[in-house]
DNA sequence: GGACATGGAAACCGATCGGTTTCCACCGGG
DNA sequence: CCCGGTGGAAACCGATCGGTTTCCATGTCC
């Protein structure tokens, strides 16, 4: 039988090494990045790259998908939280403040792969698009919660925010300390969402 | 006597049609784009290209640079007119409006300049911040100007719209219509700068 | 008309890249 | 103890890329 692969010493499965490396990687140096210097970041064999992906943007596609769930995780508030709707709308925007706090942070991976790849229909770009388009979802709903007089209108704000923030603070711009939840609550009040009530 | 060179019938100097091909080129397929390829489209060889500029990244740079001007001038409103400071704020997000309705809309070239380049010290990421530093300091001189209580914070404020905008249109996560004039309305609005006055 | 500078076409060069293949070391199951 | 599957190291291949060079077809100035 097939053993089923467990923890590796040198960290986890050829797979898991390979998208976590390249993952990295392509954030930090691009879609540009060579495939040897990947395998070699994962400590695995370009012929284990290539038998496990069918090419190199199979693999940051693949790279982008996997981090996202982590990424929503550590964006969006936890759902058991006792929070109302505006806290929770703005709890992402602090998120995205500490992250950008980071001295060598980029960017939104996913605005970062769309705008490097440029071609809409690549295989990473319809990931990247995917993901973006479940953030605004996020954004409609919580606005719904929150009373917002437009739900629709104000996601597609919060958006404008989080992306432009985010790149601004990418390219060193800028470096967001409270602008982006200043400008987040400025739209929430403007799209007549109330203070949260008291935690019950 | 070395000639100071007219336009030639296939347009205008090779060094101008360099960059107004690298200009186009650089935006619509990025960093990547072969220097063959370049050259090709410019009706220039590479051997010109070589004696005029050191190397395909300073052809980039020069090509950002050259273009400033005339995308400033069609960004920016007229200094002659009789628009109040209020108008001629919003008069900027009319534009990027009107720049993202084209279907082939990529976003800021500088933008993507620097988020392609990723390295802050290249000479083209060099080129794209001071441009865009140049777009906050005209919103935060009119700022001032329109009363707004913080005008660095605003100006702030509008510069992440502004790149949150056009990067979101850019990669077609989005259509703007009346977006971004709405939220540059709204941040107004909350930064306390009035109606303009009648025109006089 | 002849000397000279300009500039395109294209061959060329070394390096690199995406992807394939070969080889071998290591593993667990019989 | 052998056997088949896994997977790393590394050679390899064709294509491409950035950059250089050679060659020649134009000019323009004297």
């Amino acid at each position: 039988m097939t053993t089923k692969k467990a923890a590796a010493p040198g960290g986890a499965t050829p797979r898991d090494r390979l998208l976590d490396a390249a993952g990295e990687l392509f954030y930090r140096e691009g879609v540009g990045v060579p495939t040897d210097a990947l395998c070699k970041a994962a400590g695995v064999s370009k012929r284990s790259m290539y038998q496990l992906f069918d090419s190199k943007d199979a693999v940051f596609a693949a790279a982008l998908e996997r981090g996202e769930p982590a990424l929503t995780a550590w964006l969006l508030p936890p759902p058991e939280e006792e929070r109302g709707p505006r806290e929770r709308l703005l709890y992402v925007f602090e998120r995205l403040e500490e992250a950008a706090r980071e001295p060598d942070y980029l960017g939104c991976p996913y605005v970062a792969a769309q705008v490097e790849l440029k071609e809409p229909s690549h295989v990473a770009s319809v990931v990247a698009a995917r993901a973006k388009r479940r953030l605004v979802d996020f954004f409609r709903t919580e606005a719904g919660r929150a009373g917002a007089a437009d739900p629709g209108l104000l996601a597609r704000q919060l958006a404008v925010v989080y992306d432009g923030a985010g790149t601004r603070a990418g390219i060193g711009a800028e470096d967001l300390r409270g602008l982006a939840v200043t400008m987040a609550a400025t739209l929430l009040d403007a799209a007549g969402v109330p203070d949260d009530g008291p935690p019950r």
